[in-house]
Order: structure tokens, then sequence, then C-alpha cells
DNA sequence: GTTTAAGCGAGACGGTACGTCTGGTCTTGGG
DNA sequence: CCCAAGACCAGACGTACCGTCTCGCTTAAAC
């Protein structure tokens, strides 16, 4: 039977977390050992594999719990500034160690619904932002906003998960200036 | 000092790349083991060490010797015809199980260049398919093609190591068709 | 820091000693290794490991355990007699595959410290034999009786370790009798 | 078919007994390989493995080529002086560390043919000074000489084997001193 | 207030694979 | 055809982690 939630140790669940992140950011998902995190938190194996069924899960709360707030600026109204500033912010998040690395033993798992989760934030302001251009006038109506985003952040998953090139913010405003040249009237 | 590679067994080396794909195959990336590829090898597990560092560079041979060959339809010279064609072969190509566990498997150890060694022939080819386009004026003359293609394959490598949504045909021409009003005049 | 011996489990702990033993007599002790003993105990080659340093020890602790029970007949009280029993028991042990073998790895290992635990009750007992001989004036008051014991045995071990002619009681018998000649008054 | 021994290179032979012999002093006999003396010797180590089956048969060779001189002191004539000189010379013979780990290899490896023919020289001198005593009516005429031999090697042999007690030359005379009780009238 | 019964730190356990080392054989090219 | 060199197959070595298990010990609810 499972484990009874009420009881467990805040304490623990805390250490653990912090541990995992601190190792991850030192260590690389590759070499990250639950051993370890167990040793780093002062904390029995056996309390880890009780709560979560592998590294995945794992960082994935570490993560929400313990990464960055993320508090974005407020929207300008002008579509292309705001669609690059979304985009860039992206670009900006992935560069991170802690969420790269923790995207990537999410991606090797293959949870992808966590990595989704993940990644979803982002990608709902994008489709906001592209939708707030729609109503402007500055994207054509007919356009799907979901295939949209998906064409403005696949170059920029790409560079970051290939790192077939630096994933610098010019490079996030030049996938804006060309798609928007797609979705445009 | 490194083993001389002139008095290398051939015999071993391919056994060792034809052992590695049929256990990849059968068993997944993560599954796959060193050990296992030098039983089925008959070879002895040093074999393997004295001649790759690790599991990826070891599939990355292997793909690159046993991998399908590729042999592509010849281009019709209608430019969007082709470039459908072209990223419609770049999506079943990450879509089959050999070269999806491979590109993993590099991932996970951080071999990105190997990953792009393997993805660049089907990138060459989309290049060459848009300055051909470029050339019938069905693209602007000021496209920089190497980020055209960026923008047409980011989508379809999105939806492959995320697996956010089934990476199929019409998913790649719709990507097409978009980008296409980015670059056409 | 070394492992915790009050957690130990007796029941590995056996079934290793036990595994050791057999494959000593059945393989000799070149042919013996940790490998086998864990898979052949049902055991991690860790758990040998962290309790033994290496196959000397082991044996010896195997041995201890499980080799011969060693009931020895009540001393008859006539010292010629009782010394040919010791010496040929002593002879008779050595020819013992399993006892010959662990003094062999011991040897080999140079852990002479604990083949000369495993024949030191022999010596003792011999040594007993000698005192009482002593007080019955059968051996001169005088003579040093360690040294009695080493000069009785002497021969006896050289033909075991170096196998230069069969180990016989007659010949345990020879050397008491040329012994005693020297110890007499 | 057995190596045309003819054509044996005396240059690869020599190199390969010394070598054996410097590494058998550095490292002891456990942890001497054929791999190591095939390097040091500047040889293939199919060579060794032609010529020799195994480290024993090797050492032996080496030994007898390059070992020791053993000029010994020619006999004084008085029977007591003389045992105790050969005794004396067996024991500091069995103190040197070449002398010793060959010998070593050879019991470890079971070959007491080889071991016997390295004793063999000391022994029979041993024989003689018997003999001589023998003749001079200090040992008695109906004692076999071969026997008393083995009493008087035998605690010899057994403290160097096991080390149960430091080899030294008063230990020698002190066994000669009692067996010699043994063998006078 | 005691008594349970869980979670807990600790770490031993049976396993699997690692990457290294050595043994003994086979192959290649040079002399 | 011997030799140096060293690649080869084979398989044991000792280590690192895996995920499970068992120990006492808190510790908080249920009695």
């Amino acid at each position: 039977m499972p484990p009874d939630a009420a009881r467990r140790s805040d304490r623990s669940r805390r250490a653990i977390l912090v541990a995992a992140l601190e190792l991850l950011e030192a260590l690389g998902h590759s070499r990250l050992t639950i051993e370890a995190v167990a040793a780093r938190a002062g904390v029995g194996k056996q309390t880890i594999y009780r709560w979560w069924p592998s590294k995945g899960p794992l960082l994935f709360d570490a993560f929400l719990e313990y990464g960055p707030a993320g508090a974005d600026a407020l929207p300008s109204g002008v579509p292309v500034v705001d669609l690059k500033r979304e985009l860039r912010a992206a670009a900006e998040e992935l560069a991170e160690r802690r969420f790269d690395q923790v995207c990537r033993v999410l991606v090797h798992e293959e949870r992808t619904d966590l990595v989704t989760l993940l990644l979803m934030p982002r990608r709902m302001a994008l489709e906001e932002r592209l939708r707030t251009a729609q109503r402007l006038g500055e994207v054509r109506a007919d356009v799907d906003v979901s295939a949209a985003a998906e064409l403005l952040l696949g170059p920029v998953y790409q560079r970051w998960f290939l790192r077939t090139a630096p994933l610098t913010g010019e490079f996030a405003d030049a996938v804006v200036d060309l798609v928007l040249r797609a979705l445009t009237g």
C-alpha cells in the first residue's frame, strides 16, 4: 500500500529537494545518483524511493519548489516587442543550468508529461501574446495560434537541446521577425 | 599510447557494430550494455574499450555504417514539393527507432557534436532545396538559407524529442506552408 | 568507515563460507574465484568484499568454522605412543585437501600469521605430550619443549609442502623414534 | 610442433631471464606477471610462452643462470663444525630474497621437481658431511643418512616457509646439536 | 498517558554493469 | 621461421549504484 502522506517528514522532503538541485548543478544530470542525494540530504535512500519513482520526478519537484521565481515584465502592448521579450525569456530560461539539466533528465526518462508541464507556462504566455497580436490585426485571423507558437519555439528548443549553435537573444529576435512575416496578412 | 589502427581486426569491428545496433533495437538505449554487445559480437570487452570510449561514439559509428541507406528521390524541381518531401523525410528518419535511440544516447552523453553530424546531411539537403527555391524566385533573395532551414527543422525536432505531439507528414507539410509564407516576397 | 558487524547477515556469512570450502575442494586454490563463491552462495560480490579482504582470510574463516572437528583420541599415557599418534594426526591433517589448499592460499598471499594460527592447535597438543613425557622422565628435563616440537614437526611439514616424498604414518613414527633418541637421557 | 631451439635468440632468452629476476626481487612472486617480464625484457609475450610453460620454470632457469655462485668453504673435517656450517649455509640461502621467491613460486605451482632440484645440492652436501661423520664414528653406523638429513633440514625449511620464527644461525646450530644426540651411539 | 504503527536514518543485502587487468593465443611485418 | 609488437578472446578483478530489505529510533495519532 502507498505510504501515508500525512505523516511525511517535511524536513526530509525539503532537504532532499535542495540536495538534488545542488548536486544536479555540481555534477550534471548523468553523474547525479540517488545515493549521493540521500547522503547529502542526510536521509535514508528509502525515504527517497518511498516518495519518488526516479530521478526525473524528483528533480521536477525540486525545480518547481526551488527553481527561479520568473517574475516577468508586464506586456508593453506592442506585439512584436512582447513576442520578442517572451521568446528571449524562453531562451534565457533554457540557458539556466538547473532548468536545462532537469529538462534533460526528463527527456532521457521519456517523461514528456513533466517536460511539457515545465515548458507550458512559457508557451501559454507566448500564445497569449499571439492572440493579442491577432486581436490587434498584426497576425492574420486564420492563423492557428498553437501552430504559430510551435513555429516560434521550435528553433529555440532545437538550439537548446542539440546545442547546434549558441542560443542568443539576437537569434530569438530573428526567429520572431521571420515567423511574423508568415503570420501577417 | 593509442592502439595501432593498422592492425585492427575488421572482422571484430564489424561484428561489434552489428551487435550494437541489433541490441539497441531490441533493448533500447538504457538497457543496452557494453557487456552484452561484447558477448553477442563474440568479442572481448577490451576490444570495444580499446576503440571506443563509450556507448555513444560506438553507436554513432554503428549507425553511420549500418544505418539506413537514405536513397532519396530525385528533386522534382517544384520547390514547395521538394521542401515538403525533404522535411517529411527528416521526420520519418527521426521516427525510426534506431536513429532515435542513437541520438538519445548521444544527447545523454553530451556528445552533441555527433548528433549534429548525424543530422547534418538532412539539413544540407534541405538548404540545397532552399537555394534552388531562391534561384527560382520562390524564396526572397535576402533570406538567410541557414536560418530558414532552422525554422523548418526546429518544430520537427521539437516534436521528436519532446514528443509533445505526433510527428506526422501532415505536420511537416504544414510547417513548410507556414514558413514559406515568411520566405516569399 | 568499516561496516557495522552487528547488522551482518549470518545467513549470508555461512552460505559464503560453505560455498568457499566446496569450491576449494572442487577446483583447487588457483581456480577458485570470489565471483564463483558469490554466485554459489547466492550472494552479491560486495557482501564478500565487505567482510573479507581476499581469498586467504575468507578460506581461513571457512576452514575454522567448517573444517574437520578434530576429535582426538585420549592420550594413552605412554609417551612414545602418544607422540606418534599426535604426529600422525598432524600428517593426516596436512594430507587433507581442504586443509592443504587453505594453507597454500595463505602462504601465497603471505599471510603466514594465519597459517601459524591454523597449525597452532596441533603444535600445542604435541608440546603437551612432550611435557608429559618430560614429567615421566622419558624426555630429559633440560630439553626445550618448543624446540623439540619444531624438530618433530619440521620433517613432516617439509614433506607436506615440498612433496619430496609421501607423507605416511610410518614416516611420522620414524621421526618420533629418531628424535626421541635426542631427547632421552 | 615444438619450436626450433637451434634458431632461438639467445639475446632474448637472456633479457627475459634477467628481467624476470629483477621483477621478482622488486615485486615479489605474487605480483610478478609474464606481461611485465615481456615488457621489461623488450620481448613479445609469445617469446616467453614459446619457451616456458609458466612463471615457475622461467624463474627456475633464471635463478640457475643468474643466481648466486655459492662457492662453499672447504670442509674442516670436524663433523659437528661442518654440519653446522652446512645447515647455516642452507638457512642463509633460503633467507636470500631471490632464492626464497623462486622457491615459493615453484611450491605454489606444485613444481616440486624443480624445487627439489634447487634444494638438492645443499642436501647432497649435508648428506656427504653426515657420511663423513659416520665414517669417523660420530654418527652411528645404522643411521639412515637420508632420513638424518631430513631431520636436520626439516625444522629449517619449516621456519623459512611458514616464517613461524626467525631463521637464524643459532637456530641451525641448535638443530644440529639436538639431532646429533639422536645420531650418536 | 500510554500504546501502537508509521516514517525515518542508516546501511547491509542481492544484483548488474562498469572499466581494468592479466592470461594465453593469434596475427602481422621485419630480419 | 624466429622475433617484437601488440591485438585478440576470455573472464576475474574490485567498485559503484541500483532498488529492496531490515534494523532501532523517533514521533504523532489512536486509544
